[in-house]
DNA sequence: TGTTGGAAAATTTTT
DNA sequence: TTTTCCAACA
């Protein structure tokens, strides 16, 4: 079918690349956005011109990084086909209701969630399986290293955390444990035998609790492309492929993908080489770079109208990625060509750089730019404490992304395990959560315990002959009944069930935690947080999979008259943009961290990260950095290390506006603008200290 | 089972 | 400097 005059209309507000993106057939294409050039509009006009196109909704893939970008593209493209089907209503041509609603949309791993749900019965894997976060792989990890005795070898085994990032890294990059050992990890490479022993009862164990955790999903998923059978069954259940943020995939998801459209007809990937940051999570630069010799008869697209930044920053930026060795040359230009210059800004310690900010920040408010249009960005979440402090003590409202997730806080994990052990009695690790809770119960009877309600089937009732030691006496019968009825008939409503567990688990967190009414009130949102679930599976899948980022996704829907400034590690602001732009401790051992400098490729990374914390910058763009700084280890004073970051040597620097920062006011006068301090300032303060 | 002390190791980004 | 791990004890 040929396009309509109507879209051709649409299209239109489209630049010449950015249309012929929209417009391209089903060979397989390759868009390569820089940062700020519509990346998402491109993408979203060509899902719509697809289905205008007649390719049926359900039947596309839109695969992205988050799911706040595919809510995002999904009303995108739901904006472009309502003006479409407005437009040919008044034109009187006959075409039919278009919808983006029915699109399949979601991260990799949500969506294998979903697939492994519909389709795993037919290799084998049962579909009432509950997903495992990182803290639980751990914390499984553990057990089996305990078990196998792993942990008492003369010298020291590596830590949970250790393990599981090799384990991880060797699904993600399909590569052998010795190659990643070697190439990685090269102080454990004398724990090989023992880490292959390690993971190999990991894996059977995670089958046997009917668990799947992160690599799980994508490997299963994997697994289910290679079956005959269930492979052609899913790949016949898709016309079109499209995957954002390309560039921070890793190997794994490369074969995913090119297991679901084998000829790559219908496949587009969409990316930005200079903004590949996830390399820690076996992302590879390798996957776009060598997409069109994966795929014949690839197109490629490049994008290069900047419509973000004014044409002084992109000066900065387009010079700071130049320093990259390895990438697709490409210079953004914007039509902005005015604008005030990126501004450098000295200061002689971390107070004097959270006064500049701050007093900035109020500035631009005083000029009519809104707190929520501005946001401070940083390499590691603790790097804004101080500043945290600072406005909460101003009563300056801010909302924080990135680090400490609330649902990683112990509290809430502890009540989501009494959920997830309901809705799945094999899970050993959210059983002994559960059991250890409980006072008098320890690593033994808890083993105990779970082995046996294993051998009943996972039927609670077991549970009662059990004569628990005396400290648990008071608790023993209340929560197996609990427990009974989290699975019973009495209790399907979820937020009940939320509610239930909480009055239960309220008891003993005010034994175990400091801090008991500020989690209670936390496990209070988590209850209105169920309300939004249609059941406890989705409730638990979903959580895990993508928790809520901040406080404020709790909230729901923010107001209008809510203003608030965003605090964001440079990861977490990926693909986001902002009026204002402030970056901290822009120095050598912050940026680039200090634990990220120990080859090449690493600091090149780092550089691609500055790079994405610079191009997020609208208008004003602040770089800062203090010159006398604490850094771990080594105690407070002026180092080396508190230099100006390697990323901007001298040739650059001479793009930037450089004076000096602002001195904290005398602690006298601080005193005198004490504001109030409400509850939530406290709260969410103490959040974001407790691990 | 639960707590305490001491030694050793790590200190970032996240689906 | 702080966190984590483990062994010994109550």
């Amino acid at each position: 079918m040929e396009p309509t005059p109507v879209i051709d209309e649409i299209l239109s507000t489209l630049n010449e690349q950015q249309r012929s993106a929209a417009v391209h057939g089903r060979d397989p294409l390759l868009i390569v956005a820089g940062a700020g050039t519509g990346k998402t509009t491109t993408l979203a006009h060509r899902v719509a011109h697809l289905i205008a196109d007649g390719v049926n909704p359900a039947r596309i893939l839109l695969l992205t990084f988050t799911r706040r970008a595919a809510g995002e593209m999904v009303r995108r493209v739901d904006g472009i086909l309502r003006q479409l089907n407005h437009l040919s209503e008044k034109r009187g041509a006959r075409v039919g209701k278009y919808s983006g609603k029915q699109l399949w949309g979601g991260t990799f791993h949500a969506v294998a969630a979903r697939l492994l749900r519909m389709h795993g019965r037919s290799i084998g894997l049962e579909p009432e399986f509950t997903v495992h976060d990182r803290s639980d792989s751990e914390d499984l990890i553990n057990v089996l290293r305990t078990e196998l005795d792993l942990a008492s070898a003369e010298t020291r085994f590596p830590r949970k955390s250790t393990c599981i990032d090799i384990y991880s890294r060797c699904v993600n990059s399909r590569r052998s444990l010795q190659d990643v050992l070697t190439n990685s990890f090269p102080w454990c490479v004398q724990y090989a035998d023992d880490l292959r022993r390690l993971f190999a009862a990991f894996v059977d164990r995670k089958e046997h609790n009917a668990v799947l955790d992160y690599d799980d999903l994508l490997l299963f998923w994997h697994g289910l492309l290679s079956d005959p059978a269930a492979g052609t069954a899913i790949r016949s259940r898709f016309d079109c492929v499209l995957v954002d943020e390309y560039q921070d995939t890793n190997l794994l998801q490369a074969e995913i993908l090119q297991l679901l459209r084998p000829d790559g007809q219908g496949v587009t990937v969409v990316g930005d080489d200079a903004q590949s940051i996830y390399s820690f999570r076996a992302a590879t630069v390798r996957n776009i770079l060598d997409f069109p010799e994966t795929y014949a008869n690839t197109r490629v697209i490049p994008l290069e109208q900047n419509y973000r930044s004014t044409q002084p920053i992109l000066d900065v930026t387009n010079e700071v990625i130049g320093q990259a060795q390895q990438r697709h040359e490409k210079k953004l230009w914007s039509e902005q060509t005015q604008g005030e210059p990126p501004v450098l800004v000295h200061c002689q310690d971390e107070d004097e750089q959270t006064e500049f900010v701050i007093s900035e920040i109020l500035a631009h408010r005083e000029k009519g730019v809104d707190l929520r249009k501005q946001a401070v960005l940083f390499r590691a979440s603790q790097h804004s404490m101080t500043l945290e402090l600072e406005l909460a003590r101003r009563n300056i409202p801010f909302h924080k992304y990135g680090g400490l997730k609330f649902v990683e806080t112990a509290h809430v994990k502890d009540l989501m395990a009494y959920m997830r052990l309901a809705e799945n009695p094999r899970d050993f690790v959210s059983g002994v959560r559960v059991l250890l809770l409980l006072p008098g119960i320890g690593p033994k009877r808890t083993r105990d315990l779970m082995l046996l309600l294993n051998d009943a089937g996972g039927d609670f009732r077991v549970w009662e002959e059990f004569d628990p030691p005396a400290a648990a006496k008071d608790y023993w019968a209340k929560f197996v009944e609990l427990m009974r009825n989290l699975n019973g008939p009495k209790l399907q409503d979820l937020p009940h069930q939320v509610h239930c567990v909480f009055e239960f688990y309220g008891d003993l967190l005010q034994r175990k935690y400091d801090h008991a009414d500020a989690r209670l009130r936390d496990l209070e949102q988590l209850e209105q947080l169920a309300n939004r679930f249609p059941d406890r599976a989705t409730f638990l899948t979903e959580i895990t999979l993508d928790p809520p980022a901040s406080t404020q996704d709790l909230a729901g829907p923010p107001t209008l008259d809510d203003d608030y400034l965003v605090l964001s590690t440079i990861h977490s602001a990926k693909g986001l943009e902002w009026d204002a732009v402030y970056v901290l401790h822009a120095a050598d051992g912050k940026i680039p961290s200090d634990m990220a400098t120990k080859n090449e490729a690493e600091i090149e990374e780092e550089l691609r990260l500055f790079y994405v914390a610079l191009t997020r910058a609208k208008n004003s763009l602040y770089v800062c950095f203090p010159l006398n700084d604490y850094m771990p280890g080594r105690g407070f004073g002026r180092h080396s290390m508190s230099q100006l970051t390697r990323f901007l040597p001298k040739g650059i620097r001479k793009r930037f506006h450089e004076r000096t920062g602002i001195a904290a006011p005398a602690a006298d006068e601080q005193v005198e603008m004490q504001p109030h301090i409400t509850s939530e300032m406290i709260r969410r303060q103490s959040r974001s200290m407790w691990s």
